[in-house]
DNA sequence: TTTTAATGTAATCAG
DNA sequence: CTGATTACATTAAT
């Protein structure tokens, strides 16, 4: 098998180095030479899939999948909408950053709600509340990651106090 | 143990809600009843550390062996100076996260040019890699596994796109 | 200026 | 190992 013949190359490579470090950084190798070498890089996924032999892969899934490629598929839609409604931003907008998007304060509360009760919403809660709050999941996942962030912030900042306080106490005495 | 203990509560609730969106909003359940609830939120960074637990990891190891061992225990090592340490990051810190690592524009530099040529080095790349640019072998181990993760995610886009930009040509025909 | 959505990537964990 | 997810530092929009 293709795959199997590759690796053995590249193992071969590894125990008795045909490229040093030194070579590869070009301190002992000129890049003609380099040219020259037919060696095969063991990069799998650069070959196209012949759709039979992966379905075995996509049955194990975790929870996303399925419901994770239509996800990225919308992303990607919506992605190119913005490419062609440009209005504001046409300037401004660089190499393909997400439009900041401006959650409502009532998308907010429900968020802080959840929020409140579990900091780590797995896929299906996020779900449920893009579906609920029309957003994209990856919003609600970022968010939720962004809030996390926030608290710990948080947190940090009132131990620092407490710490600083603790000072000032032991001062006093 | 503590944390395997808490994170499979929050597991148990992902799969099975026993918290749906409408409780949460209260639309189910007023506060009362919520307060009531035993369900200990995952906040890891509240807790207090107990130095180490967390060894037993470490033992699984694969392939490698005796140089893995002697990598382990240096880690090790590593990671209590961390705790007694305890200038920055005290509070920043929970739970023995390493912190951070931040490469070096040369060392990245060193790392691009060795993964264009193998993007699996084995082990004895790796610690010469280590040696050279003054990192642990598994800082540089882990660097290629993310790098791959990214060359593979960045390969499924492009292939995305030239998926749709088939699908778009049929249309034009 | 402050807050925070978005991004990139190192670290972690399960399979 | 991969794949998914997380933490964390940074950037930039508001």
């Amino acid at each position: 098998m293709a795959i199997s013949t590759v690796s053995c190359q590249i193992r071969q490579v590894d125990a008795r180095p045909v490229f040093t470090i030194d070579r590869i950084l070009g301190l002992d190798l000129d890049r003609q030479e380099l040219r020259n070498v037919s060696l095969k890089l063991y990069r799998p996924w650069t070959e196209l899939e012949t759709t039979q032999q992966r379905s075995h892969i996509t049955v194990k899934g975790s929870s996303k999948s399925s419901s994770e490629i239509k996800r990225k598929e919308e992303e990607h839609k919506l992605k190119c909408k913005h490419f062609t409604e440009s209005h504001r931003r046409t300037l401004n907008w660089y190499i393909g950053r997400r439009p900041r998007t401006a959650f409502s304060s009532a998308q907010i509360e429900v968020l802080e709600s959840v929020f409140l009760i579990n900091s780590y919403p797995g896929i299906g809660i996020r779900e449920e509340l893009a579906q609920r709050l029309q957003l994209e999941e990856d919003r609600i996942q970022i968010w939720f990651q962004n809030r996390r962030a926030k608290l710990k912030r948080s947190h940090r900042e009132s131990q620092f106090l407490m710490v600083k306080k603790a000072f000032a106490d032991l001062k006093d005495k």
